[in-house]
DNA sequence: TAACATCGATAGGAAATAACTATGGAACTA
DNA sequence: TAGTTCCATAGTTATTTCCTATCGATGTTA
């Protein structure tokens, strides 16, 4: 069965007539004649009687015709429904961003996308590097935020900006006290970390490393809050990024810019090479290149 | 769009794998691409995301797949309404019959065939000859009940019995006094005949002209009872099928066989010889045939 | 890391299908 | 009776679908 045939059908049936019905479905009359005796042998039965020269359904005929035109309807339907949901794609963006990032990232992020599009469905996920990569590929997120350094051939990887990591330190830190406080400083202080499956716990301990030194990990977390809670406490010092920050607005840390060889953090851009993107997503990607502080970078 | 792009789809979807869909739809994989891109085309939207080897289906395409789907389980089910509709349709049964044999055929042969098949759903339809025969004709009338003579070559005429039209007269009427009745006899009386419209009035103004005297024409009537019930207050004669006789159990009419050639009329069993019958009209027409006292012909 | 396996798209030719023209026969009309 | 209208059939052409073979890309495994 067809839908070319049921509308061959629904044609004779409205019309009466095969002559007429062909020519409104723009074929021969013998062409449309032979589909629809095809169609009564696959249906099993009878359709159309053909009396003399007047027609009339069998009420096999009559119950498939209502069927049909509802199919057909239904059809036509979803041709539309498909053309509104093109509307409906296009206000859906699915972000992903790693924990380090998220919180001082995507809120203005989110809020100029809202001021631009206030019916636009934002989905945010926020998890690992690898998890957040995974969702990539597998089309699940629309565009993610990550922090170099990422091994991954597959995935569109534009840097957006890089910035300093600050050292975190409670008000009343020995280190406050000298004028320049380099790589060397750290040596014995305690750090405190986030969680190795957070990337920039792993930046951190690569920083030091370059600086041959490892840092005497104290504790761990997986929030850069709670990091910057503890710091505060007094008990261990961390390198926070520049966004971490610059959104802190109590007064229980101090923050040192490094002298010397300043360790920094890339944040980039990460898409998914083939995937079929938006409007909204390629207008907001655009917006983000545009927005984020390129020329900041150190 | 056709029903088999549909197919092909959905079950795409439901695999998320081309090559598997493929099998399932017992077609190459390319086949099933090419139709999947085409569909995809006509649509305007891609439907399936390709990323790598996984598959995805676009927004569009999540709202494709709910119509898809519904629309094919609709036709699917539209084959098994047809399949049904037949033992439907063979629960129907519509009659037609003139005024002067509906109500002394009709009834017994509705009784018989209710014993038969309970759930039959009968449509009876009484009119005259001519509008009968039109209804037959449009396949209206699946059969129907008339009485010679017909011009009609289109449609099958099959005689079922022939009656006796006996001699109506009031009980006191003077021919009753009489031994033998020939039609010669009648010609002076006032006949009390059916209006022009229908046959059986026409048939005994043909019989009278045969008999080379017209009849007396004082009253006509569409209803056979009303001519009795005319009779019965003495108001003129008629000649009444054999069968209006003996449905008429009331005394208040004597009825008289005329000697010599006798009136008689045939009932026939009018069909359209290209309509489809059903079984239960088949098996009904073939009942009537064994039922209808042939050998009761004069 | 190289070899292998899997998957969807493409190319080109073969098969199947639906289209057309021409015509026939039945059924109504004038 | 002649003419017209209508659907079905026959034979042919055109289109569409399908197939095989193959490519390129993507994962997987030795």
């Amino acid at each position: 069965m067809e839908l070319q045939q049921l509308r061959y059908f629904v044609t004779v049936a409205e019309l009466g007539n095969f002559t007429r019905a062909a020519e409104k479905c723009y074929v021969s009359q013998p062409s449309l004649s032979q589909q629809i005796i095809k169609l009564e042998k696959e249906i099993g039965h009878p359709l159309i009687e053909r009396l003399g020269r007047r027609l009339r359904l069998t009420s096999a005929g009559e119950i498939f015709y209502e069927r049909a035109s509802n199919i057909l309807r239904a059809v036509e339907e979803t041709q539309h429904l498909v053309n509104a949901s093109y509307t409906l794609e296009n206000k859906k963006i699915r972000l992903g961003a790693i924990p380090t990032i998220a919180p001082f990232l995507i809120p203005p992020l989110l809020k100029k996308l809202f001021q631009a599009h206030p019916d636009a469905e934002i989905t945010f996920k926020e998890m690992t590097t690898d998890q957040t990569m995974q969702d990539c590929k597998a089309g699940d997120l629309d565009l993610a935020f990550l922090s170099l350094p990422l091994q991954e051939e597959l995935l569109d990887v534009e840097p957006l900006f890089s910035e300093e990591l600050f050292l975190a330190v409670s008000p009343r830190h020995k280190l406050l006290k000298k004028k320049r406080v380099t790589s060397k400083d750290l040596q014995d202080e305690s750090f405190i970390l986030l969680s190795e499956a957070h990337c920039l716990g792993q930046q951190i301990v690569s920083f030091c490393q370059h600086h041959h030194y490892s840092p005497r990990v104290n504790c761990e977390s997986a929030q850069l809050a709670t990091v910057q809670e503890l710091v505060g406490l007094g008990m261990g010092i961390s390198l926070v990024p520049e966004m971490a920050k610059n959104n802190d607005k109590s007064k229980r840390i101090k923050y040192l810019s490094l002298s010397g060889v300043k360790p920094t953090r890339t944040i980039v851009l990460v898409t998914h090479p083939q995937r079929y993107q938006s409007n909204l997503v390629k207008e907001f990607i655009a917006n983000i290149k545009e927005w984020c502080p390129l020329d900041d970078s150190i």
